[in-house]
DNA sequence: GTGGCTCAGTGGCTCATCCACTGAACCAGC
DNA sequence: GCTGGTTCAGTGGATGAGCCACTGAGCCAC
């Protein structure tokens, strides 16, 4: 049971900012109006103008200059995989390409763990695997589906794996209920699931390889189109 | 020519802190002093300390909760790729698992570049590598052969890995200075990059692939251990 | 044991002000 | 005519005080 999301000032304010660049109402180079002016507009103060403008800056979306202005960056060029949960969230067009590269690279990560996991990594697997079959809502499978990601990400020995997994995942995860297909039924995603985990157990790169990519490609498709 | 570095009481703040929470000083889950302390502690106005917060909120590190505090995430675990940076700047031990994952993930997209790249991205990419021959500094043969990595991956077609290509340059070209190694020579960093660039444009999937990963590789070793 | 209320402490936001930086314009000197 | 110095208006960076909303713990009535 998690907590209903709350909305603050500054999240529907960053909401729309965001909304604005991405639809491209401010193109990339040219200056925002000054804080000032804008949180008048907006009905807010500028402090909190302020935070939501920290956010799209960090985001990579904006970049302020002391005494110049705000301005907005190319980051269609530029921005990094973090960006991937508000361009997302602004047009779903962006899923197929994601799960494109959450194939290519689950495949590169699959075969990864298959050469390097440890014993008890190995064991963690098996366990995260079967806490896929024994979850009792498909938003808990499709969580429990999360962490057998994450445990092959960690058994690849390389913690940048980790965060690129958790990155892939950040995109999406958001608005998982819309994604939740797969998940319905533990038993089938559990079976889905385990030849990728056998072969990593097994330490055969191919076969983990292409386990992966077998897996992803078949939960990417009914994701995007539906049960077969 | 760049303008210099301007840091802020924000950036210096965020930087201590960000310190304080890799270093473990605040273990995850355990919460920070409260805001008021805190910013009393730091000499700084708690306004100040809020953009601090938001920024290493923003980047995983830290959660906030309305009347209850601000707390350490179990950031190794959840964690993105958008905390490279920061981790890079921490402990330098982390290049080793970049460069690895640079290398595998460049390969595919030199991979996939080769299968998908129009006649025009085709031109961009010599024109690009040409820029690496012609660039004037170390510093601009570096920043050139990132352009050219940056037209690999548009030319996957995937708007993805354009985006993971930056964020794991993100990762460390704030510190390339230390990573100038294989650019010093600009004739010689043009010849290491050409059969990349030469087996995209011959639509040579298995050629870019390897042509990729012995360039990587072969940069890699340079920037970690100095010239052969 | 449960629900309602109170309270202290927390974060979220407002408001007003001052300081530092920037770019443009203007002027003096060569 | 060009260069360097100064001024100024407008920009963002930061301060400080205050108020509001939320949270969890404790207490009390039923």
């Amino acid at each position: 049971m998690e907590a209903l999301p709350r909305e603050t000032v500054v999240d529907v304010l960053e909401g729309r900012l965001r909304e604005d660049i991405l639809a491209g109402r401010h193109p990339a180079g040219s200056y925002l109006p000054p804080e000032r002016r804008l949180a008048d507009g907006y009905g807010v103060t500028r402090t909190t103008l302020k935070h939501a403008f920290g956010r799209l800056v960090q985001a990579g979306l904006l970049e302020t200059r002391h005494g110049v202005g705000t301005r907005v960056r190319d980051f269609a060029r530029l921005g990094g995989a973090d960006l991937l949960p508000m361009l997302v969230r602004h047009s779903p067009d962006w899923f197929g390409e994601i799960f494109e590269v959450r194939r290519d690279v689950g495949a590169l990560i699959a075969e990864r763990a298959a050469a390097r996991a440890t014993r008890a990594q190995q064991g963690e697997l098996r366990e995260l695997l079967d806490a896929v079959r024994t979850a009792e809502s498909a938003d808990a499978v499709q969580l429990a589906d999360v962490e057998v990601h994450r445990a092959l990400a960690r058994a690849t020995g390389n913690r940048v794996y980790v965060l690129l997994t958790n990155t892939l995942f950040n995109a999406y995860l958001p608005v998982r209920a819309a994604l939740v297909g797969p998940f319905t039924e533990p038993a089938a995603a559990h079976a889905r699931l385990a030849p990728v985990v056998a072969a990593v157990e097994a330490g055969d790169g191919d076969a983990a390889r292409r386990a992966a990519e077998a897996y992803l490609t078949a939960t990417e498709r009914i994701m995007l189109d539906g049960p077969a």
